[in-house]
DNA sequence: AATAATAACAACCGCCACGTT
DNA sequence: TAACGTGGCGGTTGTTATTAT
């Protein structure tokens, strides 16, 4: 897969200013995956210069890349801060909320969780959520599978999201210091299960922040004030069955067949959300269907 | 063990908004 | 005010890794 086209970080022979129009040697810019020597120069050279102005970046630092393969290299990559590894159930719980207030807003979305970059969290949408839409035949923005979502999965999240924090100690919220009424306490950002995975070139460098997994509660900005309480973004008019389904979960009056009970409507349609039990179908989608 | 299918991830592309000239 | 450059965003595609047959 290895491009094999030498960067070796040559810096072209003429001073470096946004302003020069782009030469011969311009032209042949690269494409592909980054090798390891390109991301080396390239955090050198924000590390030295800060990032900014990408283009004339790229030029000075001697990449044969564009301005925005560079942004994009670094904003989803090399940055010290990103998070990488699984999506934990918190984070799950927060994108499905958060996508059904504002759709595929994904940057938007992501502000919220520290560390996770828009791309990712496409990516998460589109290879889980849509795929889950696909084995139950339905559209993803369809009333039923945002129903699903909302009555089956997040509450499953939630389930999930208290066990793992020990039930006793009341309930648990996306980690992101979201103020939400009636959390008690987010849940400890190192404690979730998400492993992080080395990056094969670079794990060094986007491991090295200050926290290990680069999960720094920089204070994104504050959700706004009904988050959490007004119900469901996708609900149409008058289609919000009582709304506020997060403090149900709070008062202990949600949905009590969420927890394990075969054969009754929450074992519908509900895959673990384990990475392996993604895949598995323990369910039919027939059997969806005829219950549904 | 080999191959096919699928999932996950990384990167590119096109469009748009905004600032500068 | 139009033209241009830049950065940001969302959609899409390509590649690699993993799992199933």
């Amino acid at each position: 897969m290895e491009m094999g086209v030498g960067i070796g970080g040559e810096v072209h022979g003429r001073t470096c200013s946004s302003a020069t129009p782009p030469s011969e040697e311009d032209m042949d810019l690269r494409r592909g995956p980054w090798t390891a020597e390109e991301d080396l120069i390239l955090m050198n050279y924000i590390a030295a210069h800060g990032e900014g102005r990408w283009n004339s970046l790229a030029r000075c630092a001697g990449l044969k890349r564009t301005g925005k393969s560079c942004r994009l290299r670094w904003l989803n990559y090399l940055r010290p801060d990103v998070r990488r590894g699984n999506i934990t159930p918190e984070e799950q719980l927060l994108i499905l909320e958060l996508h059904s207030r504002w759709g595929n807003r994904w940057s938007k979305i992501a502000q919220y969780l520290p560390g996770r970059t828009d791309n990712e969290i496409k990516n998460y949408w589109r290879t889980r959520v849509q795929k889950h839409a696909k084995q139950l035949r339905c559209d993803v923005n369809s009333k039923q599978f945002k129903d699903i979502m909302r009555y089956q999965w997040m509450p499953r999240l939630m389930e999930r999201i208290w066990a793992a924090s020990g039930s006793s100690a009341g309930t648990v919220y996306p980690n992101v210091g979201v103020p939400m009424a009636g959390a008690h306490q987010p849940v400890e950002p190192g404690s979730e299960s998400g492993q992080v995975k080395p990056s094969p070139e670079t794990s060094s460098a986007a491991g090295s922040s200050s926290d290990s997994v680069g999960m720094q509660f920089s204070s994104p900005p504050p959700l706004p004030a009904d988050c959490f309480t007004d119900g469901y973004g996708g609900m149409q008019e008058g289609e919000n069955e009582g709304g506020d389904w997060i403090h149900d979960v709070q008062m202990g009056g949600w949905w009590p067949e969420s927890l394990p009970s075969p054969g009754g409507y929450s074992n519908v349609g509900l895959p673990d959300f384990d990475q392996n039990a993604w895949s598995d179908n323990l369910w039919s989608v027939e059997d969806i269907w005829l219950q549904q």
